[in-house]
DNA sequence: ACACTTTTCCAAAACGTTTTGGAAAAAGGA
DNA sequence: TCCTTTTTCCAAAACGTTTTGGAAAAGTGT
């Protein structure tokens, strides 16, 4: 079961440098042979033991990535799909994933230099990315392989894979506004972080585009630590001014504070107030009315990064691969004209 | 920044022996020379290549895990606090943690037998477990190192920690009876699974000790794959019965379907409704009112699982480690006497 | 000064692969 | 047949550690 190279090339009477190289399929050892030490290796259940081809071929064959569990990551049906495309691809090239789990921002950075320094990774996968993210400045530093789910503020050329939030936010905003909402809040993610940059701009855009006006008013963003409390308290407030919106954009994370909101202000969601949140996660298709949402593909996306970072640790120049992937629009039945 | 070991030692003018059992703390070497090295090592930030480490020691130091994310894993905060118990742990032992996602039962077993057969891991760790599940005989047919999160239906002496949910629903139980409740209903888990065993017959022992009658009317199972979608239609039949329940018992992943489904009969929850949910998820905080739950400690055990894992590595019988932990009853606002 | 013990160090082997640099055998060409 | 080319194989080295089994040096007691 737990045969090894010299066993089975002892069994063939075979060396174990054409063993080796036959399963390889090198050109230099005979059809004949190869099929037989296939054949043989199936027969018993050889598998080259992966250490030491690690050891030999100077590569750990692994991936690392490092999640934070406080700033609510799992909640979110998108981070496992996003985490699952990563993970298939990573083991159809033949590598490893090897995860960590840090409660902050310390903890995070502390976890990936054991992974880099401790030569236990051959590149990095970094999500949820930060404005100024102290990990991108160290892996440029060390010109050490990796790619961003996401963007930051950084001069020198990295590798990404990011959704066009941007985009996104604009067409969902645009569409509100051709329905004849003329008052559009957005609910924004927590300042620090890159993604709700785009979301910004993206809706500001919209505005533009629509002929309507940025009211700040209309602005406020929600903590990653309790997406729900905070949404809940900002929906109140929202309702306050004078002249409340008739529509809200958001990140559908912060849905169930939005919900609660609503209903104590026994406002009907999609009825009197549209609403369109960012990322397909089962409590929108199951809400009565079923909320209209943009739908990032994260499985691809998750595919997309391990892609690239294959050609990054090859040695491509990581400035290739900066890629920004459209976001589809699901309208079901909280995206009405105001009423 | 990548030096090794024979380079460390030329440094030091001293054989790589010498080198690496100074760092390794061995007896034979002089306090005076450990010193020196240990010195030189960290001036050098020389640290060991673990792969050429692993293959010396014949280890991987590696633990492997597989989760399916259709089986709705991740909405749960309770897993990812058991993983982050889990990771931090494995990190401290100096082990790397590889994580596969399976879509389903098959990959699953695939993604298992990769690890295992294809010796990238020196034990595994599994979690959601099934009445009967292949994965245990596969393991222990091969007399692999494994600890289950949770128990299954196996003869053969293996290791687990487990949560004592029958200890728990039967708290709970009890609880509600002595506030006057006498018409209980569960809302449990999919069968197949083992977790919601337990449940069951905490619940039954509890309706006993209360000297309730059991109503099988007022049981009913969600499913896995959409907890909020069945929960809700189990409970708007759960008030269907000439005589409805005055409190429910149930896994806290599927209090939304509860929640929509009460609110759509009028029914307040906590008022007209007990409710204790099992896992202490954000939810059930945030939710006005607020929810009272059983509060498994997801994190310790998670440090327990791989402390065991450990030892069963070390060659430890692994029949002797079998830990049921005890669950919390954290009482809110929804666990009054009936009205 | 001698024998004996303890301390301190190290050369060589081992872990299981892949790669390098040939060498032997077979095939091809005259 | 003999020389050349191509095909097929393999011995040895290498990857970077740890462990094994001493050997040399230093200390101890007489």
């Amino acid at each position: 079961m737990t045969i090894n190279l010299k066993q089975l090339s002892k069994l063939l009477k075979l060396s174990p440098t054409t063993v080796s190289r036959a399963l390889a399929d090198y050109p230099d050892v005979s059809a004949k042979t190869r099929a037989r030490v296939k054949q043989m290796a199936i027969q018993q259940g050889y598998q080259p033991n992966p250490v030491a081809r690690r050891l030999q071929k100077g590569k750990t064959e692994t991936i690392g990535i490092v999640i934070t569990p406080e700033q609510n990551y799992f909640s979110d049906t998108f981070f496992i799909d996003l985490l699952s495309g990563i993970s298939n691809q990573i083991t159809r090239a033949g590598y490893e994933l090897i995860l960590g789990v840090a409660s902050d921002e310390e903890h995070e950075m502390q976890s990936m230099r054991r992974m880099v320094e401790g030569k236990r990774v051959d590149g990095m996968i970094l999500t949820l990315i930060r404005e100024q993210d102290s990990r991108v400045g160290y892996l440029l530093d060390r010109d050490f392989p990796f790619v961003l789910y996401g963007r930051t503020r950084e001069t020198r050329p990295y590798a990404f894979v990011d959704m066009d939030g941007k985009q996104a936010f604009e067409k969902a905003c645009t569409y509100l506004a051709g329905l004849g909402h003329r008052r559009i809040a957005l609910l924004n993610g927590e300042p620090g972080f890159m993604f709700p940059v785009g979301c910004r701009e993206g809706y500001e855009s919209g505005l533009f585009l629509s002929g309507l006006e940025l009211d700040p008013d209309l602005i406020r963003e929600w903590k990653h630590k309790d997406p729900s409390q905070s949404s809940y308290r900002w929906t109140l407030e929202l309702f306050k001014n004078d002249n409340p919106p008739t529509a809200i954009l958001f990140q559908t994370e912060a849905v169930n504070g939005i919900f609660k909101g609503l209903d104590e202000l026994d406002l009907q969601p999609g009825k009197d107030v549209a609403l369109i949140g960012y990322d397909d996660l089962e409590i929108a298709r199951i809400h009565r009315p079923s909320l209209s949402v943009l739908r990032p593909q994260a499985r691809e996306a998750g595919q997309r990064v391990v892609n690239i970072l294959m050609e990054v640790i090859k040695g491509e120049d990581p400035g290739k691969f900066q890629e920004i992937h459209q976001v589809e629009m699901v309208i079901r039945e909280t995206s009405l004209p105001p009423s």
